[in-house]
DNA sequence: TATTGTTATACTCTATAACTATA
DNA sequence: TATAGTTATAGAGTATAACAATA
């Protein structure tokens, strides 16, 4: 709304970026603890299980490397998951020292939930714009995370 | 890339923008530890120190609401920025409940070299757009911003 | 010797609840 | 009685380092 005619710098782009997404991230975390999902699943748990979801079967080490974190830091979605019975831990037989997780068979329905409910915060967020905006968006954002990672060597 | 004559939905590009953002936002904390910026300058602490730069004096209780963050966690911010003598505690002369926080002189450096590191991150992410297209890509996300604000009741 | 996952530990961000000093 | 900020406590997400079992 401002700057209309001074120029906008990268660091203002990125600035307003950050801060959007601060907001959209707030506001869906408070829509899908609003939407009778269990307080347990939040955005990076909903994101691991459904990185699990779309693998079927997958070992600690491929997850870890496929989200960016740490080994450690698998190790304690997984204890978190598991504790909660939304996916099992099995022993790989082709080598015993890894470790393939899986989906528990309630898992893939509450998951199914949360993404409804990030759908229904999604058309509330992004309601006024026009379908061309939204297509749009997306893309900008696409050629970003292309260029995010490309120029991570 | 995909999705050319398919429709996309609302929930996926909000996905777009959760993943495209915590691409960013990894990148942008990586570029600024990288950056000689003292480690304890974090994304949430520089935007905690900008605030209050912005203001020049602001009670505990105003930032807190500012950045809708709780009045604890305002104390905890201040707690460890004093601790690295970045800002100063003075009590409210109108209101001996009150505490008045502000930068403290070596702050304001510190911070003009934060932000050019991620002006130099933002350069380097933005750099593949035009820059109609970054100016673009902002007014959607303030109207993003905007519907949020709008529909915390 | 290298790799897989775990125990041990720590730090940041965030929150709620109880409390103290003041209004 | 209400407000400002703090102590006490907790939980999520993330990390590094040391270690055990296995390759």
């Amino acid at each position: 709304m401002k700057k209309n005619s001074e120029t906008i710098t990268h660091g203002e782009v990125l600035e307003t970026l950050i801060r959007t997404t601060h907001l959209l991230h707030r506001q869906f975390e408070a829509y899908l603890s609003a939407s009778g999902i269990p307080e347990y699943i939040t955005g990076p748990r909903l994101r691991f299980l459904v990185t699990v979801f779309e693998a079927g079967k997958i070992r600690m080490n491929e997850i870890a490397s496929k989200l960016g974190i740490q080994a450690r830091t698998a190790t304690q979605f997984v204890d978190a998951l598991e504790a909660e019975r939304l996916l099992v831990r099995t022993p790989d037989p082709s080598d015993r020292r890894a470790t393939i997780i899986q989906l528990s068979e309630t898992a893939p329905s509450l998951i199914a939930e949360a993404r409804t409910a990030m759908s229904r915060a999604a058309e509330k967020v992004l309601e006024p714009m026009s379908y061309e905006e939204r297509v749009y968006l997306m893309q900008l954002l696409d050629r970003l995370s292309v260029q995010v990672e490309s120029s991570r060597e």
